[in-house]
DNA sequence: CGCTGAGTTGAAACATGTCAACCGGTGTGG
DNA sequence: CCACACCGGTTGACATGTTTCAACTCAGCG
């Protein structure tokens, strides 16, 4: 198993500034107002910067704060004592990490920050005041874990029975919809996606040598390319059928932000 | 792939026996005391119980009210479009079940009953009503949430990376704890699981006919037996280690009520 | 007494993993 | 400035774990 290391700088620099939507292709000005993404809008303790490659906590850190991602991509991940490596879910903007089962309790997975990322932190000691203040975040917190349950059960059934080649198309997929709905009324087909084709296999339970055939396939067929971190969908139909997509499903995933 | 269909009445009233602690094998009353896994305990409008086999709620149902499971078995799946099913999780006594990530959305998965249960229903137009009563309640149904989000994690960390021996040996044990978890200071070796061969491979990603492979060879080994709804430990320490479980997320699972 | 659901077993097919080699780009150190 | 190491990606040959298909048992039930 390969190891996982920071991206050259050259790279992660542009993934950044196409992230924050600062310059894309068609020319458009998609500028992020970052704080749409904010869900605790006056109390904060300050927002906090992490680097691409690094992680916002590890597994067996404790909870101590919880997290408001602002800007970037995050990878939630658990290990297996010989490295075995799973993916269980990707966070984007708008995303609330850190709410563990049990007070202070420890990590069971942890989150890599796959580009520059910036977050909102919520120490712990703050968090009951805030919902005593203002019951409706708690329970905007409880929706917001409730759509990552969502995501994770249907994470599960791909991986558990679906083809690689139909995980690997409703990955894709996932990520391009969940991505877009940040932009609302940009209608690009290409993105950016900070992924290795490792990563993808961690995702999806399958090994970076047979993702790479997958995408060799679906390149060869012109429905999606996926090449140094840019994904291009060239035929939206036929990797929605591939994908095997409930279109309410779909749905779903469109509204990132909680609460709404 | 075979129907589900409801188990023999003989069958299913043995389970809910044995669920309830009525009776045990060595002889020790460990009557449950039905209300401990009462999450709101004041606010209710009614217990509802619902038979073996069938749906508390299934997929495309309105959110229109959670439940709280006081007594029983209950298996989450999702299916696709050609019948495919995956288990994403099992719900034991104290879950809490049917918050959606936004108001009066549909379900993406369905609840199956195992054996017959007892759920209290909180119909969700008191809902906000408890939460602005009572701030605790809310911030409990968010850590009930984390709980089922980690143990959705552990499982697709099984399915994603584990072998069919490990994943087996790993929902077996899981189940074991959990269960074990509910009668504080009872130790047996031997518990009631009321699963089908074909309902762990819906569980772990795999067909019931491998499935059925993996656990004689367990048996052979003298490691555990699952045999007609009955789960054996017979090596409890070997079985951990082809589950490869941490302790630490083992520990995790003891706890199986929220808020605490 | 036949039917059905669950479990059991074997043989063959096939999807995915493993191992190994090689490529091109980027950063680095001499 | 070049040589080198390293990472991510690509490809082929082969190994193997799991699925598929099919037949058969057993127990409970009408």
């Amino acid at each position: 198993m390969r190891e996982l290391k920071q991206l050259p700088n050259s790279l992660t620099k542009s993934i950044a500034d196409n992230q924050r939507g600062q310059v894309d292709r068609d020319g458009a000005d998609v500028s992020a107002d970052i704080n749409r993404f904010r869900l605790i809008s006056g109390y904060r303790s300050g927002d906090r910067r992490i680097e691409a490659g690094r992680d916002l906590f590890s597994i067996g850190s404790p909870e101590d704060a919880i997290f408001n991602l602002l800007d970037g991509w995050v990878a939630l991940y658990t290990l297996l004592e010989d490295g075995r490596r799973q993916i269980v879910q990707f966070a984007l903007p708008g995303a609330v990490l850190g709410l563990f089962p049990t007070r202070g309790a420890q990590a069971t997975f942890g989150a890599q920050a796959l580009t520059d990322t910036v977050l909102c932190v919520i120490p712990h000691s703050k968090l009951s005041e805030f919902t005593r203040d203002e019951p409706d975040i708690a329970m905007r917190l409880a929706r917001s874990l409730a759509r990552d349950c969502n995501l994770a059960f249907d994470h599960m059934t791909s991986i558990g029975r679906r083809s690689a080649r139909e995980r690997v198309a409703h990955l894709l997929l996932e990520l391009f919809v969940r991505y877009r709905a940040q932009w609302p009324g940009h209608r690009i087909e290409e993105m950016c996606l900070p992924l290795t084709q490792e990563q993808i296999g961690d995702a999806t339970g399958l090994t970076f040598v047979h993702v790479n055939r997958v995408l060799r396939v679906l390149r060869k067929e012109r429905i999606a390319e996926f090449h140094y971190r840019r994904l291009r969908i060239l035929d939206p139909d036929k990797l929605i059928e591939i994908a095997g997509i409930d279109p309410q499903i779909a749905m779903a995933w469109l509204d990132q932000r909680p609460g709404s």
